[in-house]
Parts: structure tokens; C-alpha cells; sequence
RNA sequence: GCUCCAGUAGCUCAGUGGAUAGAGCAUUGGUUUCCUAAACCAAGUGUCGCAGGUUCGAGUCCUGCCUGGAGCGCCA
């Protein structure tokens, strides 16, 4: 389907060339501005502001406006074009080819709006990549439910895409997990052990460790914390993918950390980055001043592997391998992105908490220490989430303490369990993720008009339930005459075909957010126009109403894809 | 101290350098012989954190400052 917007803006860039051509205007290079709509009535449907040409054509705007609607070349979507002051050029769509958009729009079904900005390259989303030491928390859910609707609005877009995990099962902290579920099964035993405070305190851990005992007795008495280790991950692992898939979210891929240590290519990145002269050897970095040394010295470190990101802009340089001969997180980190970057995605956006800033641009100094181009990586930071509640007494938002007590929450689990999937989807992908994230239960919880999860899902169910209701009655829309459509439904024709619009600035731009705020606004303009534009009433002529029906039909087309857009089901009944 | 994010209606937040700044919730009043009222209609609320600057035009861009959050580890 076509994006009206970018039509309309090749038309006038032409009718500009043309004007350049017949030196009606003087030589200069014709800028892209953007055609979008205009906020009030009577300003059209699309709105070029042609006083943005003012300086450049050394010309009155408004006269620059009238060169351009006059020599501006018919189009079956235009109905006419207006030029308002100070230099706007207003277009109005035509009514005939706004009807026809309905047909389109059911021809196109699931596919609607798909646009080819992508034009088949490979895209690559990482998301959630949570540590599989514990459950999917509050905060990974937002970043699971961001990267998910990332993913759509790619293939959306036009992109091959793959959904990958970054499965951090290698480092120190398997060792601790594997330690802290032999404890508990101890403990389960019956054996009086300490419990050290570095350990995984979570609950969860003595719910497996006494699944084991009730499985294996005392038989794992012996093993090691290795063998535990294995367990746990292997348990943490199943219990990632099973609150993901509550969600509707799949990924197509883990990559495991510990790959990058048994091929040995974090040690061939080391060498590449050393070929290079930007690893060193020394006790601490060059850029260190005294009391750095101090500290150092007082800790008795002998020397470390450092890259020395400074070059690359870094405000100080960072240790790839410590002095005891284990890698850091950012070595195998390097090594992974650069093996995204080896896979040939032509994007691959990493959704990662706003607390990996500063890892996210050591690996791309990584990256470029490596002689690639960081590029394609895109990052999308997400700021914080916190579970807040209005508390009455106070008259203000309080945030929700997390604990295990009833009507308090942390993990997606218990989140999906006091809400719905599709509610949590819509929550956490309804903001943009530059902002802290406020998530308010009650308001969540509450299943009614104040809830704009069901307003849109509501909207879908409208449109089913016209259906059933004409199927039963024997009535159905063939041969519908379009035409007979009024400016209602137009109204809402006019919204829908903005989607495109919407797919491609939320994938330019890495916002999926935006789409669930389009969502919104289109259920705002389909609820009134329901309620108002009948079907199956006896006051209603037949063929009135077999193009209202096929209307309808399209209207559940488009937020049925709207709805699979943000990852939430389409309900036929509420 | 440095870096990043945010500050817009009572609350939670949208807002492509364009026209008179928007939505949901909350508040108030109304609507159903007709496809599910989880809906609709109507009403009110603004120093867009502060001060400068750029521009024909700034909530949006630049500079400085204030407030809140995150980061600045031989953790992952």
C-alpha cells in the first residue's frame, strides 16, 4: 500500500525541479522536508510547509507555495490542493479513492501496511538477555516486550528478522549460582550450613533445591557445585522461556557465552585488538593518577590485560583479562558483537537497560579496535521500571516495595498473573523508552473503560461482533457499493493509512512505542463511528449496509493487525 | 567531578522545527425500543523546570543553570 505522504512529497519535489528547470525559481538543492497531517480541520489531509523553501529560494513563501500547487501533477488521490498562509500547501484526499482504500485494506488483510524500507536485509534483534541466575523481573519484561515489538515492526518493515538471547552462562556468577542451589539442597538435607550473603538469596532456589531432594534423595550428596551448576542453569533456562512464552515472545536463538570460550574467539579477539596496538599489559591503566596507583598498589594486583579505549573516546581505559587470567564481561561481549557483525545483519539493534550505557560503548570502541564498523549496532536504551500504586491516605503515587507478600510483585510471572499478557504487553511498550517507566497496577489490574488494553482489543471485538450478528441474520457484503460510504467512515480511512507512516518512523527512529499510541488514537476515532454508523437496522438500506459491513470488515482488518503489531491476541469476544 | 535519560494538565504520559500544545486516568453532568455501554456525548484545567540564544517560526535545536533517575569496578 502506498504511503501517501512520501507520494505527495516526490510530487512536490518534482513540480519544485520543474520550476528550477523553467527558471521560475532560482538553482538550489531541493531539501527533504516531510509531508505530515495537519492537527486541525480544514487544513487538509497532508500538509507540506512550503516556507522552508523561503531562504533558499530567496522567494515570498506564500509565492513559492502557489508556484508549487499550480504546477503540481494530478494524482488519483488528490482531491485538491489548498495554500494557506504563511506557505502552507494543504492536500485533500479524494473521497472516491479513500472508499477504494477499503477494498485495499481487506486485500491486503494481515499484510496491511507492509512497507519495504527493509527490502528484505537482515535484521537482527537482542533482546531481554537476562542472566539466567533468576526470574524474569519487572524490568526484564519491558525490555522483552520493547525488543519483541522491535522485531514485529521490522518485518513490518520489510526486514528478514531474527530474535536472538545472549545467554550469559559463563563467568563467576554461574559458579556462585551453582554453589548457592548445593547449599540449599544441603540444607534440604538436613545439614546446618552457612548460607553466605553473596550467594542467590531468592526463594526459588530452595523450591528446586527440594524438588531434588524429593527426586534424588541424598544421592547428590557428593557431587560438586559443577553438577549443581548444570541444574540450576538447565531449570533457569526452561523457566526463562516459559514466563517469555506466557508473553507470546520466542526467540530464535540463544547464544551461549560459554561458545565463545570453548571456540576460544574471545582469546582471537584479544589477539586481533593486540595486532592492532591496543592491548597492554600493566598493574593498572596509563591515564591513572596517583590515588588510582595507590589503590592498586594497596590491593597488590599484579599486571592486567588492558585495551585502551581511549582512543576510541573513552573516558578511561578498561581491563579485558585480570590479573588472575580470567576474562572480563567485555571481552566475550567484544567477541559477541563482532560475530553479530560477521553474521552480515545489516541491523542489529540490542535492547539494553540504561544502566549498560557505558558497556554498550565499550564494545563498540571494541568494535572499531577490531577495524569494523560499529554501524549497524543499534542500541536501545530502556530506563528503569518501578511498580508504583496511588495511595489515597497520601494523595500521591507510591512506588511498591518489592516482597513476597500478597498484592506485591516483581517477576513477569506474578505480573501476568495479576493482569493478563496483553495488558503487560501494552503497558510496557505505551511509553517511550527514554522515559522511566511508572507501572501502575491498579490501573492495569482494572479491567474496564478506564483501560486502554480493552478499548483497543474492545474495538476489534466490535467488529467481530457485527459479523456474527450479520451471519446469523443471513446478511453479508458482497457486491457492496463503496460509494455509499459517509464521512464518518472516512474518517476513519483517513487514520488507518497513516499506519505506514507509523511503522516506518517507529523503525527509523527504533521507537516501537509509538505504535501502541497510533493503536490508541485509532480506537478513539473507530468507537464513535460505531456507535453512530449502523448496519443491521431496520432504518438502514440494504446496500447502505452491505458497504457499512464492508467497511467494518476492513476496520477489524486493520486492528487486527494492530494488535499483532504490539504482540497482543485479537479477542472475537470480550 | 564527568557521561547518559527525564522534567509538558491534579496523576501517568504522547508530541517529525510549523498553523490555536494533546491523550488516558481522575473530577462533573448527560446518553441504551438498534450489531456487547469494556462504549458514546458534553464540561474545566497549562509560566511545556528556569534563563539566554539560533530561526520567518522553538515544547522540539544550541549554551548555561536547577531538580529527579541511571552509570562512571581487575562485577556481570
Amino acid at each position: 500500500m502506498k504511503q501517501l505522504n512520501k507520494e505527495l512529497e516526490q510530487l512536490i519535489e518534482g513540480a519544485l525541479a520543474g520550476a528550477i528547470h523553467r527558471g521560475d525559481l532560482p538553482e538550489f538543492e531541493i531539501p527533504s522536508i516531510p509531508v505530515s497531517p495537519p492537527k486541525r480541520a480544514g487544513q487538509g489531509d497532508l500538509s507540506y510547509p512550503g516556507m522552508s523553501l523561503a531562504r533558499l529560494a530567496r522567494k515570498n513563501p506564500l509565492e513559492i507555495a502557489n508556484l508549487i500547487a499550480a504546477t503540481l501533477p494530478e494524482a488519483d488521490f488528490i482531491d485538491k490542493i489548498e495554500v494557506a498562509p504563511p506557505g502552507f500547501i494543504n492536500c485533500f484526499l479524494s473521497e472516491s479513492y479513500l472508499k477504494g482504500q477499503v477494498d485495499r485494506i481487506i486485500a491486503e488483510g494481515e499484510d496491511f501496511f507492509q512497507i519495504d524500507i527493509g527490502a528484505g536485509q537482515k535484521a537482527q534483534v537482542e533482546f531481554v538477555s537476562a542472566n539466567p541466575s533468576g526470574p524474569i523481573t519487572i524490568g526484564h519484561t519491558r525490555n522483552a516486550v520493547v525488543g519483541d515489538a522491535m522485531a514485529r515492526l521490522l518485518e513490518a518493515a520489510g526486514y528478514k528478522v531474527q530474535r536472538e538471547y545472549y545467554y550469559n552462562n559463563a563467568g563467576n556468577q554461574m559458579i556462585v549460582l551453582g554453589k548457592s542451589l548445593m547449599a540449599r539442597y544441603r540444607q534440604q538435607l538436613g545439614e546446618d550450613i552457612n548460607f553466605p550473603a553473596d550467594y542467590y538469596q531468592g526463594e526459588y532456589l530452595v523450591e528446586i533445591a527440594a524438588e531434588l531432594a524429593e527426586e534424588h534423595g541424598d544421592a547428590l550428596k557428593g557431587a560438586g557445585w559443577e553438577r549443581f551448576k548444570d541444574m540450576a542453569e538447565a531449570r533457569m533456562f526452561e523457566w526463562i522461556n516459559r514466563s517469555l512464552a506466557a508473553i507470546d515472545i520466542k526467540h530464535d536463538r540463544f547464544y551461549n557465552e560459554t561458545s565463545l570460550f570453548e571456540s576460544e574467539r574471545i582469546w582471537a579477539v584479544l589477539e586481533a585488538m593486540r595486532d592492532r596496538g591496543h592491548i597492554y599489559q600493566s598493574p593498572h591503566w596509563e591515564g591513572a593518577d596517583d590515588e588510582e596507583i595507590a589503590d592498586v598498589r594497596s590491593k597488590g594486583y599484579e599486571p592486567a590485560t588492558w585495551f585502551r579505549s581511549t582512543s576510541f573516546g573513552d573516558e578511561k581505559d578498561r581491563v579485558m583479562v585480570k590479573s588472575d587470567g580470567v576474562p572480563t564481561y567485555t571481552l566475550p561481549d567484544i567477541a559477541y558483537h563482532r560475530d553479530k557483525l560477521e553474521r552480515g545483519f545489516d541491523i542489529a539493534v540490542n535492547v539494553l537497560g540504561a544502566d549498560h550505557f557505558s558497556q554498550a560503548q565499550v564494545v563498540k570502541h571494541g568494535i572499531r579496535a577490531l577495524n569494523m564498523d560499529p554501524d549497524p549496532i543499534q542500541v536501545i536504551f530502556i530506563q528503569m521500571v518501578r511498580a508504583v500504586r496511588w495511595n489515597a491516605e497520601t494523595g500521591k503515587m507510591e512506588v511498591v516495595k518489592q516482597s513476597k507478600r500478597a498484592g506485591d510483585f516483581d517477576t513477569l510471572d506474578e505480573l501476568v498473573e495479576m493482569t493478563s499478557a496483553d495488558a503487560v504487553r501494552y503497558h510496557m511498550l505505551a511509553r517511550s523508552p527514554n522515559s522511566q517507566l511508572d507501572f501502575d497496577v491498579d490501573q492495569v489490574v482494572k479491567q474496564s473503560n478506564e483501560n486502554p488494553v480493552y478499548y483497543i482489543q474492545n474495538a476489534y471485538v466490535r467488529c467481530a461482533g457485527i459479523f456474527r450478528e450479520a451471519q446469523e441474520r443471513g446478511f453479508n457484503d458482497d457486491g457492496a457499493d463503496l460509494s455509499l460510504l459517509g464521512e464518518d467512515e472516512l474518517k476513519f480511512i483517513r487514520k488507518a493509512l497513516e499506519l505506514g507512516n507509523v511503522i516506518e518512523q517507529a523503525v527509523r527512529n527504533y521507537e516501537p512505542h509509538k505504535i501502541a499510541f497510533f493503536a490508541q488514537e485509532l480506537a478513539a476515532v473507530f468507537h464513535p463511528i460505531y456507535d453512530k454508523v449502523r448496519v443491521l437496522h431496520g432504518e438502514v438500506p440494504v446496500d447502505v449496509a452491505a458497504a457499512r459491513l464492508r467497511f467494518y470488515r476492513a476496520a477489524g482488518v486493520v486492528f487486527y493487525r494492530l494488535l499483532r503489531l504490539m504482540g497482543m491476541s485479537a479477542p472475537e469476544r470480550m
